[in-house]
DNA sequence: GCCAACGTTGGC
DNA sequence: GCCAACGTTGGC
């Protein structure tokens, strides 16, 4: 069981538009990175992820479910590029800040601190779980299954 | 608003 | 297939 992390600047799409979104969840449309496209592609239904808000907040906001896997992205064109669905599960108690996850050794690997241009990447079981405690969330309660 | 880091494009 | 030029992302 994997762990993701999906990037939005909130002027286009919010946690807040996420949790709108309800249970049916949301093409995760517009990425064309073809790494980010990669990390789609092997997701699985029911797998979990952090929602980031990246320029304006720079913290992780919400946890997130991958609710239909990477099928064609409706607003591609040129039928290149993929995107998976998801649904907003539990916002994070206290958002965890981009500023705590560098000021924490332990969080150091992260690809959003490594390679912060990457709008969607992996997150590790051991990152997953320690952000959720920093966010004030019982790790056991956002889990899959 | 600036700019560093990164990815993509296109000429050779 | 290399690499310079360009565009984009996102932290500051």
């Amino acid at each position: 069981m994997a762990y993701w992390l999906f990037k939005s600047e909130p002027h286009k799409w919010s946690w807040d538009d996420q949790v709108k979104k309800g249970a049916s969840g949301q093409e995760w449309d517009g990425v064309r990175n073809y790494q980010a496209r990669n990390f789609m592609r092997q997701m699985k239904t029911g797998e979990r992820g952090f929602f980031y808000h990246s320029n304006e907040g720079k913290a992780v906001v919400g946890v997130v479910e991958i609710v239909a896997e990477a099928h064609p992205d409706s607003t591609d064109e040129s039928g290149k590029w993929e995107c998976v669905d998801i649904k907003a599960v539990a916002p994070l108690k206290e958002p965890v800040s981009l500023e705590t996850i560098k000021a924490d050794e332990r969080l150091a690997e992260m690809v959003l601190v490594k390679n912060s241009r990457l709008s969607v990447q992996p997150v590790s079981d051991d990152e997953f779980a320690m952000i959720c405690r920093l966010g004030g969330l019982v790790v056991e309660d956002v889990k899959a299954g």
